[in-house]
RNA sequence: GCGGCCGUCGUCUAGCCUGGAGGAGGACACCAGCCUCCCGAGCUGGCGACCCGGGUUCAAAUCCCGGCGGCCGCACCA
């Protein structure tokens, strides 16, 4: 059996999570946070909240945004356009393609994205495309969007998708949080919440969900002063660059922040900055460095808002390495997407400390090449223009041939770029943002594999204290003369100072030990006769399985120290060392 | 979604091929009690399952069909 499949066992069997809906059989894709799970997971989204917002509180907030988003959200964001797959069968072998990229390989046809299936089924019986496992013929382009619909209110035209993830909300709302936070960049927008994606086939039990729990940050900065100031350029990162990645050479080089951003393999210093946070995270949750790397997606492979993605991937012993958090460079791409369709200025402005000469780029929209392939949105489309900026704008139909806002795609003939000097007093731009985003439920069950270790037969579950789910386990050595009753106070003092606390009395004293063990109580502490004689309790440690004898009176110190805080005062220092 | 294999107490499993004797057996876990007490000890008792639906048959855990779910492979994983 392998560890995951105990894992797996452990966690239905002593309820930290399972399948939804068993009692009619389940689905898969959606799990059931049980009593230890719901806590476990609760602590690791703390520890999140800890190293990305609380520590960052000058300049990160959390909001909290609805689940259910109406459909111009996402058809201005690109996701009712890209968050797409087109697939095509072979009529002969039964093999599925993605039907954009055997496209792609065998026509050497690009820029395939926003077309229809049936332009694509179309290309396919054009240039008589083949399957390229069998030379079989190919059936129609069929085209799955991973986006979960509903509509909104009975009876109603209004469509609303359930968020695949959660920066929309912070896209949405920005104009007001940025107010909120009176005016100032950089600014992060960060929450924690439940996210939908209608996945294919989900499998990898608790690895692939279609409901989870997204932790994400937008953190948006002006892209003239990309600097950021908490970043410390000697951190070093484990990484598999984009060069080797395209080169299938995995192995991760180590190097510093300083050296990344010098050679482009990390394009943004906030990315970088986040990325760092991430490793100590994970590392936080009992994921050593060694089992943890972050690998540059490649252009194909990245969605359709992000310039530079790393995953960060940790190391499992059944799925390999698995993605638990995505760092995206996402630029102006959302709120730009989001200025068109609204026809909201989202710009912010910045005052300049004196009246300056700039030279830039006047976007002026030629309306009736927009009017052509636009019609009635000409007019929405011609104001976003005017408020882009004009040196992205010519970089991006230089190099790409077009330039995206959300579902509009701007090509040469619909603008003019007029070379313009001006004196200006402030500036008025898009701001840049950079985004780290974690899945929850996958690294519940990567800290949960981690930790999983045997002992002489016996299960133990090595969590980091402070995310264990019990802090602490209280035991009466026998059930008689008087043990019980001493034992019921110690519990109640330890929960009176907020512990979560774990009072058993049946069964042997080993078997207690084992049951606290395999579900990572990291302390457990045991009256006995000599308590009733001198008021000291036994401490004993789930990794060591060494006790020290601590008075009742310190008792809720010495536990709350090291449950919280790891720190270990005396006496636990020497159980510990 | 396709193909292969599979689905019995919480877990692991016996039974299925060859339909009946079934009140579906065992082990571990769990619960209660006794005993004991510092590492899943012992004794007694208890709870607890044939994935769902249909069909064949006098009779279905067992045979057939459909569905659901799982594992593996293919594909997919914004």
């Amino acid at each position: 059996m392998s560890v995951a499949d105990r894992v797996m066992e452990l966690a239905r069997r002593r309820g930290f999570f399972w399948i939804s809906a068993e009692l009619y059989g389940g689905v898969s894709g959606f799990l059931d946070f049980g009593p230890l799970g719901k806590l476990l997971k609760r602590k690791i989204e703390e520890k999140w909240r800890q190293w990305f917002i609380v520590k960052n509180q000058e300049f990160v907030v959390e909001i909290e945004t609805p689940v259910i988003t109406p459909y111009k959200v996402f058809e201005a964001s690109g996701h009712v356009a890209h968050f797409t797959d087109y697939m095509v069968e072979c009529l002969k072998c039964g093999r599925k393609f993605r039907a954009d990229h055997l496209i792609e390989e065998q026509a050497g046809l690009t820029g395939l994205e926003g077309l229809s299936e049936a332009e694509l089924s179309s290309i396919i019986r054009e240039r008589g495309l083949k399957c390229p496992e069998c030379a079989g013929p190919l059936g129609e382009v069929k085209r799955f969007n991973l986006l979960f619909q509903t509509t909104i209110g009975p009876y109603s035209e209004s469509i609303g998708f359930a968020r695949p993830e959660a920066a929309q909300g912070m896209f949405t709302t920005f104009s007001r949080v940025y107010n909120a936070m009176r005016n100032r960049l950089p600014l992060g927008i960060a929450q924690i919440g439940k996210v939908m994606r209608n996945e294919i086939s989900p499998r990898q039990g608790p690895i692939r969900l279609r409901e989870f729990t997204i932790m994400e940050l937008e953190l948006f900065y002006d892209p003239k002063d990309p600097k950021c100031p908490v970043l410390d350029r000697s951190e070093v990162l484990r990484i598999v660059p984009e060069d080797r990645v395209s080169k299938k050479l995995m192995e991760p080089i180590e190097v510093t922040v300083e050296e990344a951003l010098k050679t482009g393999v990390v394009l943004s210093e906030w990315t970088a900055y986040f990325m760092v946070l991430a490793q100590k995270f994970i590392q936080d949750l009992g994921i050593p460095f060694e089992k943890q790397m972050f690998i540059a997606k490649l252009p194909q492979e990245r969605a359709h808002y992000a310039s530079q993605v790393y995953d960060q991937v940790v190391e499992l012993e059944k799925w390999g390495w698995v993605e638990v958090s995505g760092h995206a460079f996402r630029t102006d791409y959302d709120l730009r997407g989001h200025m068109a369709s609204s026809g909201e200025d989202l710009r912010v402005y910045k005052q300049l400390s004196s009246e300056v000469e700039v030279e830039d780029y006047e976007v002026r929209p030629v309306l009736e090449a927009l009017k052509e392939d636009f019609g009635g949105e000409a007019g929405l489309v011609a104001n976003a223009l005017k408020m882009m900026p004009g040196a992205r704008v010519l970089e991006e139909l230089e190099s790409k041939g077009f330039f995206e806002m959300g579902k509009f795609r701007v090509y040469r003939r619909h603008v003019e770029l007029v070379k313009v000097k001006r004196k200006v007093k402030g500036r008025r731009f898009i701001p840049f943002v950079a985004e780290p985003s974690f899945g929850a439920e996958r690294l519940v069950y990567a800290a949960m594999e981690h930790a999983f270790k045997e002992k002489e037969g016996r299960v133990i579950l090595s969590l980091p204290p402070d995310i264990a789910p019990i802090e602490v386990a209280v035991f009466p050595l026998v059930n008689r003369n008087g043990l019980p009753e001493k034992a019921r106070e110690v519990y109640k003092a330890l929960k009176d100072r907020g512990l979560l606390v774990e009072y058993d009395d049946s069964g042997s004293i080993g078997r207690r030990y084992a049951r606290a063990d395999e579900v990572g109580v990291p302390l457990a502490v045991t009256v006995d006769h000599q308590t009733l004689e001198d008021d000291t309790v036994t401490i004993r440690s789930r990794d060591t399985w060494r006790q020290v004898r601590c008075s009742i009176q310190q008792l809720p110190d010495v536990i709350e120290a090291y449950v919280r805080r790891k720190v270990a005062i005396a006496p636990l220092k020497e159980l510990i060392e």
